[in-house]
DNA sequence: CCATATACCTGGCAGC
DNA sequence: TGCTGCCAGGTATATG
């Protein structure tokens, strides 16, 4: 679920419902996330009001002043809003009570995170946070740099894509999703494609994003007693889980691959050389 | 430094 | 029905 636009829209769901209460309490169940969950948690929020909800590449920060809850939804992550007292179920790790509802955190897989940093300077230097790369809906991520940032990678850009470290928020299904808009192979070495191609990808990636917020933001509604999940961009797919099926623009099976350990997904009419 | 593989964890599904 | 193997939207860490 969570790539970049569905932690968006995630923080578009809680922001306005949660900033500026105070937490009243909260539950923790399993501390066995990716690293332990401190059961001492909910003291410690206790009486802090959320000032406001950030987000930096796939990670949610909620900034209470004295301190900022850093949470990642990993790969099966979710947070809901619900009225205080709804009944937990399987793989409900964690809620956070703002009076008369509560923020819950649901992870399956337990890829997710949820760390409290106590210090702005921390925030800042702190290692997960500290060799993050550019964010790819803002300004200075253009054509220009990102053909500078891949020169002499030999890496297929589809996997420079997805690491976080050169551009965050990008995941397997969008990675996927902006070369096809873009119209190139995920196999190319990046370091061998030009500016000129990089003037169609960087506007294609901000497309696909930007695209995935809306239908996630259309349904924001739902959000509030639901998930999060923008399910509704899937049926905007061009490519990803599609193999076998015709491209929506050429009528071409669209075929798949392994990269890194990562299914790839595209038309090989369409993102061709 | 670079590129690739591995590990973490649970659930859903296809195939037998 | 139940088993087995494989797959899943992430990313730090280990290994060449």
């Amino acid at each position: 679920m969570p790539e970049l636009p569905e932690v968006e829209v995630t923080r578009r769901g809680i922001a306005p419902e949660l900033v500026g209460l105070r937490v009243s309490g909260g539950v923790t169940r399993t501390p066995r996330l990716r690293y332990p969950l401190l059961p001492e948690l909910p003291r410690l929020l206790k009486g802090k009001t959320l000032l406001a909800v950030r987000r930096r590449g796939k990670y949610l920060l909620l900034d209470f002043g004295a301190g900022t809850l850093l949470i990642h939804l990993g790969m099966s992550g979710s947070l809901r809003l619900l009225p205080r007292g709804a009944p937990p179920q399987k793989h409900d790790h964690l809620d956070v009570e703002f009076g008369d509802r509560l923020l819950r955190l649901h992870d399956p897989r337990r890829f997710g995170a949820v760390l409290w940093l106590t210090e702005e300077q921390e925030i800042q230097h702190h290692p997960l946070l500290a060799n993050l790369g550019i964010e790819p809906l803002e300004e200075g991520f253009t054509p220009g740099w990102l053909h500078a940032a891949t020169r002499g990678k030999n890496t297929p850009i589809k996997q420079l894509l997805m690491d976080g470290h050169l551009v965050v928020g990008i995941g397997n299904i969008y990675a996927s999703e902006s070369l096809y808009r873009a119209r190139i192979d995920p196999r190319t070495a990046a370091g061998r494609i030009a500016l000129k191609r990089f003037e169609r990808l960087v506007p294609a990636i901000r497309a696909t994003l930007e695209a995935a917020i809306d239908a996630g933001g259309s349904s924001l509604r739902d959000f509030i007693a639901s998930d999060g999940s923008s399910g509704y961009f899937q049926q905007q797919y061009f490519v990803y889980g599609r193999t076998g099926e015709p491209c929506r623009v050429c009528g071409k099976a669209i075929l798949s691959l392994r990269q890194g350990q990562r299914a790839t997904f595209y038309c090989p009419k369409c993102q061709r050389p």
